[in-house]
DNA sequence: ATATGAGGATGACGATCATCATCTTGTCAA
DNA sequence: TTGACAAGATGATGATCGTCATCCTCATAT
């Protein structure tokens, strides 16, 4: 059954989707080839006329993830007063560290998600994984740029915001569900201290 | 060839330290059975005298990994001055967010280790990391303390700054080998601002 | 209109791995 | 001293999984 060009270029994307979806959730070992192709709806064989190997696949699910990540910080640099930047900044904050529903779901920001795996992974996808980090970095200092500042202080404001937000989340989803007062206790003092310093 | 009791202790201990040091390096998934057995002098047929599954040996060594990383911090708390526990403190911030020689070789850090990979595991194994992080967090605490700030302020300082360390150290080595400037900035960037915090 | 080959389905293969059965050995309780 | 059994070695089993071979179907180029 033959299939048009645009069918293809679709399902190969709905492939890398829902893989990015799938590993997300439960890490790239403990999902399959098949189960992805079958989250994609369809069978575990045409699999190789899209990627050379899983390993590209895992690639391709983390470019996609980063990319997707990228909105929100983007929207927020794009703003041109530095009160709604502030503002908007907050609200990202609070947006990133609130806790995930329903309880158990798989976080969504990929450094948190990929993060411990990545000294693990190829050459190829830890490039992919250093891309997404600069693009990011780039990204959160522009949303925190000022006048005031010189950018290499600002670009460290970005990289200290961005590490305790990567840390914060990690140790919560840890222990959520085993310890939702640490969880809680966790997002709400790392929130609050990052949106004095650096939000409203 | 049966072997004396002090002989089975030791040997079940070096199976989980070996097991300790392989899931570190390589996550839980690609570290099999016989190869942690192999590891620890021993042959694979022998596990289940000392273990009923391999989850429990995940749990084990978990525990062994939190433990072993609760001695520098619990030495610094031992100081009576503040002035040389916040000393003290620089040390062991420089010491976490430094880079691991050989370039590429695991963290010893457990949070930063198994942190992601902690969602997807079963409720003992997540209760092990609660523990964990509960102990250790304490220990934190007890090093920043001081006369003049409340204990919950300081706690929300523990948290603040293991969060930061958690997510740095998970960033860094993440792009380690792959741009080590950068691995390198978000390791001085987050050191810096905490010594200047709570350091000395 | 038709031949071609890209894209998908079905099924199989080989490797890896957790787990278990069985055999052997020598420690330790009696 | 001796017999029972704990601990380790060897090997097998069943499941899972990445990868590939083969076949089928129709979209597309001519």
């Amino acid at each position: 059954m033959r299939i048009s060009k645009a069918q293809t270029r679709e399902n190969k994307a709905r492939i890398v989707a829902a893989a990015a979806q799938l590993f997300r959730e439960r890490g790239f070992e403990r999902v399959g080839v098949a189960e992805v192709m079958q989250a994609a709806g369809l069978t575990h064989g045409g699999f190789y006329n899209h990627f050379d190997s899983k390993k590209q696949l895992e690639e391709e699910a983390c470019t996609l993830s980063f990319g997707e990540a990228l909105g929100p910080l983007s929207r927020i640099g794009e703003l041109d007063s530095r009160r709604r930047r502030r503002a908007a900044f907050a609200a990202y904050v609070e947006g990133y560290l609130r806790q995930r529903e329903p309880a158990g779901s798989a976080p969504r920001c990929p450094f948190v998600v990929f993060g411990s795996d990545m000294p693990r992974q190829d050459e190829r996808t830890r490039g992919v994984f250093g891309k997404g980090l600069r693009d990011y970095l780039d990204k959160f200092a522009n949303a925190l740029r000022r006048k005031s500042k010189k950018p290499e202080e600002t670009r460290a404001d970005a990289i200290f915001a961005l590490a305790a937000m990567v840390g914060a989340s990690t140790l919560a989803y840890g222990v959520d569900e085993i310890d939702k007062e640490l969880a809680q206790d966790i997002r709400t003092s790392v929130r609050e201290r990052l949106i004095d310093e650096f939000g409203e």
